[in-house]
DNA sequence: TGGCTCATTTAAAACGTTATAAATCTCATC
DNA sequence: GATGAGATTTATAACGTTTTAAATGAGCCA
């Protein structure tokens, strides 16, 4: 057996630079398959071939062309994030993404990223993925209910994870927070401080977690027996003077709430702002718990209290279980329901 | 010439339906190397040939295997964008990477997006992508002033475009904000709305762009000849409690500054609750004029009047220069200088 | 008709990898 | 010492495209 450097065999070109398995071959003295297999730990190599394989190809510094990997296995080890419009004023789909390439960090998948240009759910960019291939798995930032492209992943066994639950019978793939217990939470601390009358500024009702974050607040104020309220002028997405000015004008009104569950940082900013246009102040005639995701409220005064919802490690889940359901790993759990730390009340 | 769809030649398999360019040679009796000239339209093709194999080829929906393009061409189809570590609150580099999707849409390119995990400059990642040719152009979110990087691909001949510019004297391909302009008109602003004494509130001193917000602040103070003060106790990357309690101090001390440019909302927004804290009004004892870059000032009482950076077209121009040099195209400018839109003051 | 050019089309090779199947080697067993 | 069995290694053929060079056909002139 050849263990020295021979370059007898003929082509000890390194060309441009770039080493290829070839390249490892021939300094190596061993056949191009067997340096194929001992890099990729395949059996039936022995131990010896294959440490002096490892040894030399980390000296020359080889990595593998993806192209070619992709063009023979078919794999592309290619995750595709498929972002919505963003509107969003706090960095949102950046969190998500940061945590995925996290997930993604150790691994041969690389994370390229398709913004939706059109409004609502792009199916054709979905069927092109899926028809030609050009991704082993899909992110969805943000799922619409009963969102058709869900439905023709689901049909062509193609794996994907959502952020966020759609209403479809036949499960599938997502990571979602756990809206209910957040909003549970909130309601329960505004009642905890002796407020009678909590209000929860939910999203719009067409999103699915709105429905979860009623249920929670609606459980709490029932438990607690006391009065609620829920606007149906305002939600999460609109106009944040839109949401002032219906804060001001309750505000002045008798039965005025003294309770705010926010499902956003910037909606309780502009509650603190209505509220004070009739001199209430927060913490005294009212209270806020307010669903964190940046480090805007934290580095704001006055102080709001908030739940934390993690966003950048909802991305790192979405990577982990997207990797199961590549590997075909059917034992791994694919539903994944966050929760809020509800014992480590965060300022 | 063989013009009717006969599968006689042999191997009219369609096997997993995924059309090739062998799919189509067999659909059109021509070689796959002619079907390969004519969709890539090369010369030497007749015009009769060409339009029915683009026919057939849109009929099946053909699409190339970027696998195999890759391989043999050498071209990855791929820009990398290099995203810093995010600590920002308001999404930057999603506007910037929505801005580049857009320039790369109807182009073959994908937009892979790389993460830097360690903080600093993570010059191994690039090398990476030079030397084993993982992309065919880098895209920087950020660069530090005399970023390693940036010489290392100045070296290789990689192309590549930076947000903000470095201090090279090899020129580099950029795109950036005017922030001299942006100052200038400010402040500006600020004196000519009857301020006397305004103030500008700067990044990090060692951020390359400091130095031009610095330089436009002090060219507008000096042409009207009005006090000034520059604060180096607090800068936008300070935590905004630092930069409040900065404004409350000085706000009642009897020199304070009556006007304020801000380079990012954020900062706006503590100086405005720090003013507050003293009773002082936005619009009767003091004027902030803001750099805008999301939504959040805009949707919030009182109204800051602010200067936009467009950040999605920021990325759109990235994108736009980026593919020029690609190309080759030594004649396209590759610095660009993005300006206010100071004829239209948006509120 | 033969020979030439020009316009088209085509066969063959290659890019770097992996999968299949075949070839070699080692060593105990009869 | 031949015979396998088991352990290694290897040659060959793909994957789908582009490139190079060669082949074919048509048209023209001598």
């Amino acid at each position: 057996m050849a263990d020295t450097p021979k370059s007898s065999s003929g082509e000890a070109r390194l060309k441009n630079g770039k080493p290829t398995l070839r390249t490892i071959a021939d300094l190596t003295g061993f056949a191009v398959t067997t340096v194929s297999r001992a890099l990729s730990n395949a059996p039936q190599i022995s131990a010896e071939t294959r440490k002096r394989v490892h040894e030399v190809a980390a000296e020359i510094g080889y990595l593998p062309d993806r192209a070619a990997q992709r063009l023979k296995t078919g794999r592309t080890n290619v995750i595709c994030v498929l972002l919505d419009p963003h509107e969003e004023i706090l960095g949102y789909g950046i969190s998500l993404m940061h945590g995925l390439a996290r997930a993604l960090q150790d691994t041969p998948y690389h994370l390229i990223v398709m913004p939706n240009f059109i409004d609502g759910a792009n199916i054709d960019a979905v069927r092109h993925i899926v028809r030609n291939g050009m991704a082993d798995g899909l992110i969805f930032s943000r799922t619409e209910p009963f969102d058709p492209r869900v439905r023709l992943l689901l049909e062509n066994g193609f794996p994907f994870v959502t952020h966020g639950r759609t209403e479809f019978t036949t499960p599938h793939p997502y990571v979602d927070y756990d809206n209910f217990s957040f909003a549970y939470e909130a309601t329960k601390r505004l009642i905890a401080r002796g407020r009678r009358k909590p209000m929860i500024i939910l999203p719009p009702k067409r999103m699915t977690f709105s429905q979860h974050l009623l249920h929670g607040f609606m459980t709490a104020v029932r438990e607690a027996g006391v009065a609620y309220e829920i606007p149906n002028e305002i939600d999460l997405d609109c106009p944040v003077e839109q949401i002032r000015d219906y804060m001001s004008r309750r505000a002045g009104q008798p039965d005025a709430p003294d309770g705010f569950a926010c499902g956003g940082e910037v909606s309780a900013l502009a509650t603190i702002t209505g509220m004070s246009d009739h001199g209430l102040t927060l913490g005294l005639e009212y209270d806020i718990v307010a669903k964190r995701t940046s480090k805007l409220l934290s580095q704001i005064q006055p102080k709001v209290e908030t739940i934390y919802e993690d966003l950048t490690d909802t991305g790192e889940q979405m990577g982990r279980v997207l990797l199961a359901r590549i590997a075909g790993d059917e034992t791994a759990d694919m539903q994944v329901l966050l929760q809020p730390q509800i014992g480590f009340p965060v300022v």
